[in-house]
DNA sequence: TTTTGCCTCACTATTTCTGGGGAGTTGGAA
DNA sequence: TTCCAACTCCCCAGAAATAGTGAGGCAAAA
């Protein structure tokens, strides 16, 4: 019945595997690295993305790099981050924006620190608005390059897959609270407001009163542990409890 | 370079390719088929969930069946679905939790209606919280489907994910609008926003003054076509401008 | 060189939101 | 049956956000 789409062969020396028995988030780094020599590219590097600080991440990049990107924010200008984001299928980090300065600085930067010239991401999205990157980078030509994604990238979305997996599973403080789920109503109510409508227009939409609504709205901002109603529509909408 | 985790054996009959190249939704109604003929099992089935109704589906189930399920808001009750939407990997569905008398009524119909009494359902996540399952279902053993799905698990990674990429490019309505970039500034005031500080909050965090930030919100406000700010803080999020 | 976009600061009046209360019904789960 | 979660409604005072203006400096692009 297999049909070989993912057929493990006998020359992989079974590095899927040894990743899905990684005991510690150690065992993901040396796999990272064990994964490049066998790529023979210059960097790969797998990385959560979330503006609260807390955030795991391993790969082959040098540390100096590592440490002034978050120093610098580059998370927010980062256009393979932002761009990753936005898509869903793998991305060349040729076909990105690198349009504004900000990003053409960032770049510059980047290359300055030894991340290659070439590169190519895959977005990986979890429960509960979770992201991450898996990056391969190198030195190359386009041509070798394109050769390299275009014969590698099915077996680089399943190794991206299997990190998330592994990170997901291994890192502590994950799931801390198990995703309080919104009530239908709650869930209305959040939708029309990230749809721009105020109080009174949902309350209306709704047809019941704006005190009702009142009582959702601090409802919902409780189970998600909100400030306000902005910052509890940004939780509905990353957490995927609401969708514009 | 290659490392054959995902090789294309001669076999295959180009399935993914084909699906790479699908044109129409159509084609993936086809390739579904032809995907379950070659697995030789009862049933795939691709489908998006969403709260708000409009979601596309293809698959080998009985339309009775879906049109029943959709009738009767099993989305809702449904195991497989509130289990893949928990989790990262993909799941068997011996292991969700059945417990509940609506879950055992449901899948008592679902037996009824010829969907096969084991599974094995890839939960799928793409931008603005898209959320997708891929299911394949049989009737045999434990035994049996425990051998299925240990050779076949990454191959059913990877087709739910062309499946899911195929969706996404095709379905209609889809289509990101032109988001016009914000200013740095902008980002930062909509992020922080984002996660839950007040303009007093963020305006001291950006060391401006309250009504420069004013400036800020209104301008991405103007941007983002929005009614108000919590309206700009949804759209910078699910656009992908902003990261939280 | 002119225009354009970005960053910075200010005022006033009005509308909207938030944070405290309290209270009743219904339907499903333990 | 009892309990709990969800849904509905009400009051009030203070905090926060919005709408309508305004202005100047600076840097890059046209």
């Amino acid at each position: 019945m297999n049909l070989g789409f993912a057929a493990e062969m006998p020359e992989t020396g079974g590095l899927l595997e040894r990743l899905e028995e990684a005991q510690r988030l150690d065992d993901l780094q040396t796999a990272i690295e064990d994964l490049r020599d066998r790529y023979r590219v210059d960097h790969l590097v797998y990385h959560w993305v979330s503006a609260n600080g807390t955030q795991y991440g391993c790969g082959t990049y040098d540390p100096v790099w590592v440490q002034r990107y978050l120093e610098k924010g580059y998370l927010r200008i980062d256009p393979v981050v932002i761009g990753c984001y936005q898509h869903f299928h793998p991305v060349d980090w040729k076909r990105l924006d690198w349009s504004s300065k900000a990003a053409r600085a960032f770049q510059k930067d980047a290359i300055a620190h030894g991340v290659g010239n070439q590169g190519y991401s895959i977005p990986i999205r979890g429960p509960n608005g979770q992201f991450a990157v898996f990056s391969v980078s190198h030195n190359c030509d386009d041509e070798d390059w394109e050769e390299f994604t275009e014969t590698n990238r099915r077996d680089l979305i399943l190794v991206a897959h299997y990190f998330n997996q592994k990170a997901l599973e291994l890192e502590p403080g994950r799931t801390p609270e198990p995703a309080q789920p919104l009530s239908p109503r709650e869930v209305e109510a959040m939708t029309l407001l990230a749809v721009g409508y105020s109080r009174a227009q949902v309350a209306e939409t709704l047809s019941i009163s704006e005190h009702t609504l009142r009582v959702y709205i601090e409802s919902a901002r409780y189970k998600l542990g909100a400030m306000n109603t902005t910052h509890a529509v940004a939780r509905a909408l990353s957490r995927g409890l609401i969708v514009v």
